[in-house]
Formats: structure tokens, C-alpha cells, sequence
DNA sequence: TGTACATCAGTGAACGCGCGTTCACTGATGTAC
DNA sequence: TGTACATCAGTGAACGCGCGTTCACTGATGTAC
């Protein structure tokens, strides 16, 4: 039953989008009385909370097999494999995407208990890629400028929060890959590049990931 | 009056999001009757048609004047105004950009009449920077693998259309360097950081901003 | 095998709400003579 | 200066709608003896 939610659930956020994402629509789907739904649900927060929590498994999920199927030495490959199963992902399921990373929804908060977890899967896969390509060689020391002050100290922060020993420049071209590979897929996504430019979205976002690679430094041998 | 309604439809785009804009709260917000709004606005749709093309206007405007107190030729801290300029808006007016940038509005479709021509005046600044910095030799010959049959011909239609005539590895950087910037502003914005994350997101920001122009190969001198 | 009972998934009516949009209207303002 | 008229911004009632949530309820299912 709260299966069944979780899907018709899915298929509405597709059709109207989270803000206007309804109890009672779910309910009438699911051919039940939309008081019914209480009896598996608090609220329609918690509906929400549900979606979200789902999207950011399936997508970690299409994450970790993608990235199974790829050599752990291969550090680029295994960046490749992430990104396009981000996208691949993306694509086939938008409009949880686009609650996942697009526009917060008005008035609901992700309780942090139970979204952090998931919601930071994708992520942890891309830090660990860094740290063990650093730790192998497979990563160049970046010449960049030390960082300013308060950044320093952000950077710091994350870096003891993820245990991830890898220098700072890495830390923030990771980031940058991070918020870019994420900034390609939205903007395919929600229409930014417009209708009709791009008939092989596929090979331009590959062509990105490239360069996001590149900008790394990250190769496959260590 | 309908500068009156933009300014309270910005107010309740902050506070409720897009999809739940209400014709009949920006009425009351005016102290006026719900069916005042129609004598200017044609439907709820229309009032946010307003919204967009006012926002789209107000980031053109930003970026135009913080690109405009750079010198001409110096492309890489033209680059840096531009992007920092739409970040600084994106801040101030966090609920606009959703509005612009973030997840579509469900049921809502931008009339491109209205909407193109201010929709596209950022990346047809970066466009145009871009096309005089090749042309001044301020950006190097990228020694990019040839582009796979299919995105060549995207790439060739787009830069036909924009009559930029530069290289298709020119072109593919610069949609990375635009995705990018907005993907960090996005990410930045709509909480994907976590709370508390960064103390200073805009030396983060200005960090990943340098990496983009370090991706493309942007100098200031020609 | 048969009866008594508890559980609990789902019902249906009701609450109070805000929404977009229409329509005939009022009444102040400004123009024409 | 004074009157007649047109314009048109704003009114207020009404339409039909869907929403989240509550509450006492029914009735099938499963368990205990």
C-alpha cells in the first residue's frame, strides 16, 4: 500500500509538480477515500518526505550500479560513470529530479533525519572517487592560489566532516565538479538551453564531463 | 498599477513559490478587489509572464552594468563581473531566479514572444564576450577531440544562429563555463550545500568561477 | 468445528478554506460644448 | 462658469471547484478459546 502511494505519488508529481502535489488527487488514483491515506501517512509533508527520500535512493542506487560496473582503479571512468548515471537518471524520472534539485518547495522543509542520509549518496560516491584517486596518484597536485581566509576554514570544516585528506584545491575543484555536473543536467532539464538546439543532449553533456574530468586532472591509470 | 502588481507579485513569489502565485492574495496585498487585477492582466498566467520577463530584464540590467565598468578587453574579468553579477542577484532575489532558473512552473508555459528575447541577454553577453576574445587571441586553441556527428551539427546550428564564429570546442567550453556558473548559483541557493555548510559562499563562488575561466583559457590581455 | 472478540483498513460526511474567473454595476474623473 | 456626457478603474456578489484534515463509523479478517 504505501508502495502504491510512493508510485501514484510519482506520477503526479510528474503531472502537476510538488507544490500542487494533493492528498486527496492521490487518494482518488489509488480508489480509495482521501482519508484513507492518513492511515499510512501523518501529512502531506510526510508524503513529500517519502518522495524525496525514494528519489534520492533510486538515484543512488542507478549511482552505485553504474559505478560497479567500472573498474575501482578506472578514476575517470568511474566520474564518467557517475555523471551520466546522474543523468540517465535524471531524464527518465524529471520531476522527482526536479523536487530533488530544483526550486525548494514552498513551506516544506525536509526533515533532516531522514533526508541527509540519501540525499548526500551521490556526493560521498564523488568524494570517495577523489580521496582514493589522490591517495593513488591519479589526481595532480593542483598549483592553485591558497584559498582566502574564511574559505580556508570552510573547506577545512567539509574536509574534516567527510574525512577526506585530500588538498584544498582539490576539495573545491571537486565542488565545482560537483555543482557543474548537476548545473549541466538542470539546465537540459528545465529547458534552459531551448526547445529544439540540442537533438543529441546526450553527447553535449558527455562532452561536459569531459571537460569536468579534464579540469580534474583525473585519469584512469594511477 | 501594474508596477505595483509586479512589486507584490515579487513579494508573494518569495513568500509562496510560483505555483502557488495567487491572482486573488496580490489583490488583497493591493488593497483592491480580486477582479481589479483582470482590467490589467489577462489571466493568472499573464501575471506571470510579467514576473519573468521583469526578472529576466532586472538580471540583464545587473549583469550590463557590472560588465560595463570592466574594460572592454579584458575578457577574463569581464567573464568574472558577469558571473558575479548574476550570483549577487540570484541572492537578493532568490525566489525570482527560481522562478527563472529552478524547476518549471507545472502548467505554466512561458510565451516565447515575450520570454526569449530577455530570457536569453546573459548568454548572449557571454556569447559575445566569448566571440571578441577569440577574435583578440585572449583564448587559446583548445586541442579538443572532434565532436561526435550529431553535436556537431547542434553545435554548428547554434553557432549559426547566434552568428558566433569560433570553434566548436569554443562553443562546447563556453555551454560548460554557462551551465556551470548557473549549476553553482543553483546548488548555492536551493540548499544543496546543507545549512551552515559555508560561512562565505561567494569566495566559494569566486573560486569556481576562476576554474571556469582557467576551462576556457580566458586572459585579460590580448 | 464453532463461537466471541479484537484489530484495523477503509468509509463518508463534514469543517472551513482559498482559488480563478465572470459579470453587471457604480461612481469619480475628465472632456466637449 | 456650468452642464451633459463618456470613460473606465474599481466593486461586490456569485459560479463551481479542489484542498487538508478530523471524526465517528463499518465491516472484513484473523485470533483465542
Amino acid at each position: 500500500m504505501l508502495e502504491d502511494i510512493r508510485a501514484i505519488g510519482r506520477q503526479h508529481l510528474e503531472a502537476v509538480g510538488a507544490a500542487s502535489l494533493s492528498v486527496r488527487a492521490v487518494a482518488r488514483d489509488l480508489g480509495v477515500v482521501s482519508s484513507a491515506i492518513y492511515r499510512y501517512v501523518r501529512d502531506r509533508d510526510e508524503l513529500l518526505t517519502l518522495l524525496v527520500v525514494d528519489g534520492y535512493d533510486e538515484l543512488g542506487d542507478a549511482v552505485d550500479r553504474a559505478e560497479g560496473k567500472v573498474a575501482r582503479t578506472a578514476y575517470r571512468s568511474r566520474f564518467l560513470a557517475i555523471g551520466r548515471a546522474v543523468r540517465t537518471w535524471a531524464v527518465a524520472e524529471p520531476a522527482t529530479y526536479a523536487l530533488l534539485f530544483g526550486s525548494p518547495v514552498p513551506g516544506y522543509h525536509a526533515p533532516a533525519e531522514q533526508t541527509t542520509g540519501p540525499g548526500t549518496r551521490v556526493v560521498r560516491s564523488l568524494v570517495a572517487l577523489w580521496v582514493e584517486a589522490h591517495a593513488a596518484g591519479a589526481v595532480p597536485e593542483h598549483a592553485d592560489a591558497p584559498l582566502p581566509q574564511k574559505l580556508a576554514r570552510d573547506v577545512g570544516r567539509v574536509r574534516r566532516e567527510v574525512g577526506a585528506d585530500v588538498p584544498d584545491a582539490l576539495v573545491v575543484r571537486g565542488m565545482l565538479a560537483w555543482a557543474a555536473l548537476f548545473g549541466c543536467v538542470s539546465f537540459e532539464l528545465f529547458g534552459q538551453y531551448g526547445p529544439d538546439t540540442f537533438t543529441a543532449p546526450a553527447q553535449l553533456f558527455d562532452r561536459q564531463l569531459e571537460l569536468l574530468a579534464d579540469q580534474l586532472g583525473l585519469s584512469d591509470a594511477a
